[in-house]
DNA sequence: CCATGAACCTGGTCGC
DNA sequence: TGCGACCAGGTTCATG
C-alpha cells in the first residue's frame, strides 16, 4: 500500500502511539527485514530508548529515537500498526516490537518490506530526491531539472533521487491530469505542461492525503484502513472506462516495466 | 547518461 | 477442480 499518501497515514496513525514510549523486546519470524542491523544492534541501541518523533521521508516511516533513528519501508505489501495483541494466526508477521503493554506490528505478505538503523538522516537524505510537498519543489526547480535530463517522463517520475514518493498510482493520475504522455522525454515537454504537472502533483498527493490514500487490492488482511482516494482515480485502473475528460478509452500499456494507464486522446506524445 | 531485465516473495485471477 | 501464466501500490543490481 506504499505511495507518499499511504506512507503519511500510517505514519499519522501510529505516531500518537508511540511518542514517549520506549520498545522492550522485538520477535522476529523473517530475518531479511532487519536490512542493516541485527537483534543485538536492537538490543544495544534501540531497546530502552525513548521515542522522539515518528515522521515520514518520502516512503520511509522514521522512528526517531534521538541517538538513532529506525526507518521503516513498506515497499509492496508491508503494513506497519499498533494492537494490544499479536494474532498468531496471522500468516505473514514478519516481525513486531513490544512497547508498553502494546505492539508495533510488522505484517508483509511478500516480505520485501525492510527495517532500517542508522545514526542520522544523512544516508536517506543523501540519495532521496525533493520532497514533493515541500517548498523546495518549486516551478522553477521542476523547470530547470525537467530540461536537464533526457528521460521518459513516468521512469524519471519513479526515480526517487529526483522526486520522491511517487509511484505507479500516481505517476498515471498526475500526468493525466496534466496532459502528458507517459513516455514523453522529459527534456521535450512544453514548460506549461512541466508547471501542470508539479501542480497535478501536489493536488493528486494532496488530495489522496485528505482521504487517507487509496486502498485498491485488499490483501485480505483483517488490519488493513481503508483509504478513500480509489473513488477520485481517474486512469489507473480505468482501462477500457471513458476518459472523464473526453471520453476517450482508457488504455492500459507496459511503459517503464509497469502497466500504465493513460487517455490516449488527452496524452499525446 | 539512459533503458531493460532479473531478482527479491506470496497470492489472486484468468484462460484452457 | 487443476494447472500454468501473468499480474501486483517498490527497490536494487547487472548488463547493453
Amino acid at each position: 500500500m506504499p505511495e507518499l499518501p499511504e506512507v503519511e497515514t500510517v505514519t499519522k496513525s501510529i505516531k500518537r502511539h508511540l511518542i514517549g514510549k520506549s520498545f522492550s523486546s522485538m520477535t522476529i519470524h523473517w530475518k531479511k527485514t532487519l536490512h542493516n542491523f541485527t537483534p543485538n544492534d536492537f538490543n544495544d541501541k534501540v531497546k530502552g530508548r525513548k521515542v522522539k518523533d515518528v515522521y515520514r521521508r518520502a516512503k520511509y516511516i522514521v522512528i526517531d529515537l534521538e541517538e538513532v533513528i529506525m526507518p521503516v519501508h513498506l515497499r509492496m505489501t508491508g503494513k506497519l500498526y499498533v494492537s494490544n495483541l499479536v494474532d498468531t494466526t496471522k500468516k505473514h508477521i514478519s516481525l513486531y516490537l513490544q512497547f508498553n503493554d502494546k505492539y508495533l506490528i510488522f505484517e508483509d505478505t511478500r516480505k520485501f518490506g525492510r527495517f532500517y538503523l542508522y545514526e542520522n538522516m544523512n544516508f536517506l537524505n543523501n540519495k532521496l530526491g525533493v520532497e514533493p510537498l515541500s517548498d523546495d519543489f518549486t516551478e522553477n526547480w521542476i523547470l530547470r531539472n525537467m530540461k536537464s535530463r533526457n528521460r521518459q517522463i513516468k521512469q524519471l517520475l519513479f526515480d526517487q533521487s529526483f522526486i520522491c514518493g511517487l509511484g505507479n498510482i500516481y505517476i498515471d493520475e498526475a500526468l493525466w491530469m496534466a496532459e502528458i504522455h507517459p513516455l514523453s522525454i522529459s527534456s521535450t515537454i512544453s514548460p506549461r505542461k512541466i508547471i501542470a504537472l508539479r501542480k497535478a502533483i501536489i493536488k493528486v498527493l494532496g488530495d489522496s492525503i485528505k482521504l487517507g490514500g487509496t486502498t485498491i487490492r485488499d490483501y485480505t488482511y483483517d488490519f488493513s484502513y481503508v483509504g478513500n482516494y480509489a473513488l477520485n482515480l481517474n486512469v489507473f485502473g480505468k482501462q477500457g472506462v471513458a476518459c472523464s475528460r473526453c471520453n476517450s478509452i482508457i488504455l492500459k500499456d507496459k511503459i517503464a516495466q509497469r502497466g500504465t494507464h493513460y487517455c490516449p486522446e488527452c496524452q499525446k506524445i
